[in-house]
DNA sequence: TACTTGTTGATACTAAGTCTCACTAACACA
DNA sequence: TGTGTTAGTGAGACTTAGTATCAACAAGTA
């Protein structure tokens, strides 16, 4: 088995054991699509795409949309909001800081792969920005679009 | 005539003259469209909205649409990406500095006002970010999510 | 004023989901 | 290790937010 193979073993793991504790049924098809999007790690996808994949197995496609959603609410899927609309989807890792309510990301706009910043780059401003317009702060959303490293070399 | 009517009739025709500049045709539904749009300065709305407030005046459903795009392309509008979908548009003030590559908001989620920050907040970490991760960094997209002034004092 | 071509509205269509409902299977409990 | 309860499922109709097509129309130009 090789290291990614481990890497998205654990990370199906995780996603079960959290689907678990929120008091959810670990069903067949939960499985065969959590499959499915772990071996997308860092790689974004639409629920079409999903669909397509697992239709042949039999999984329909309410239940893609619906698992989609609730992988959402527990925090394990974001979408990424690019100008085309916001119909694609990324793995939000474990333990990378990142929420619903607090999103710092790196977007390739060629491959769609997606980085997440280890600091949020605005920490400090936040007080100053909430001071100056009277808002009151619950969270903010940062989407960086460039190109990967890979994606730039290959120009 | 009040003060924000002299604002929005300026916007009005800002925008007109952006069309106009561009090569396209002012015509009867755009103006109205404008006029409507202009009316929700810094307040967010939707294609169906604005599609219910011209419907009766024979407005096609079609026009809406194409010419939010339009709107889009000229860079008067952009949409809101909220974690329910990106359906809502607001006005883009000139002169804001902002543009489809480039936009810091601050965005009420109760009543979907929206404030555009003066200066951009990462100006500083940008290029170290860029070196951190191997991206060249083309724009960014920053929203930031809470309670304007007038809706944290409703409280 | 007439001409040319961009724009319009009606209508049909599509993309991305969501809803309904009879059926099925997880899993708590015996 | 069965059994019952109820969450979850797939088929298919429906919805939301637009987009495509096309004949009729009108803005700008000459
Ligand atoms: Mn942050
Ligand atoms: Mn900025
Ligand atoms: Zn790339
Ligand atoms: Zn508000």
């Amino acid at each position: 088995m090789h290291r990614a193979d481990a890497g998205r073993a654990a990370l199906v793991d995780y996603i079960l054991g959290l689907l678990e504790q929120a008091g959810h049924r670990v069903t067949e098809p939960r499985v065969q699509l959590i499959q499915a999007v772990a071996a997308w790690e860092r790689q974004s996808f639409t629920g079409e795409d999903l669909y397509a994949e697992l239709r042949p197995t039999g999984l329909g496609r309410a239940t893609v949309f619906r698992t989609l959603r609730l992988l959402q609410e527990l925090g394990v899927l974001s979408r990424l909001h690019l100008s085309d609309g916001c119909q694609r989807y990324v793995v939000t890792p474990p333990a990378s800081g990142h929420s619903p309510e607090h999103m710092d990301r790196l977007i390739c706009r060629r491959c769609g792969r997606v980085a997440y910043l280890d600091e949020c780059p605005m920490e400090d401003s936040l007080a100053r920005i909430a001071q100056a317009t009277g808002y009151r702060v619950d969270g903010h959303h940062l989407d960086i679009v460039g190109l990967c490293a890979e994606c730039s070399a290959a120009r």
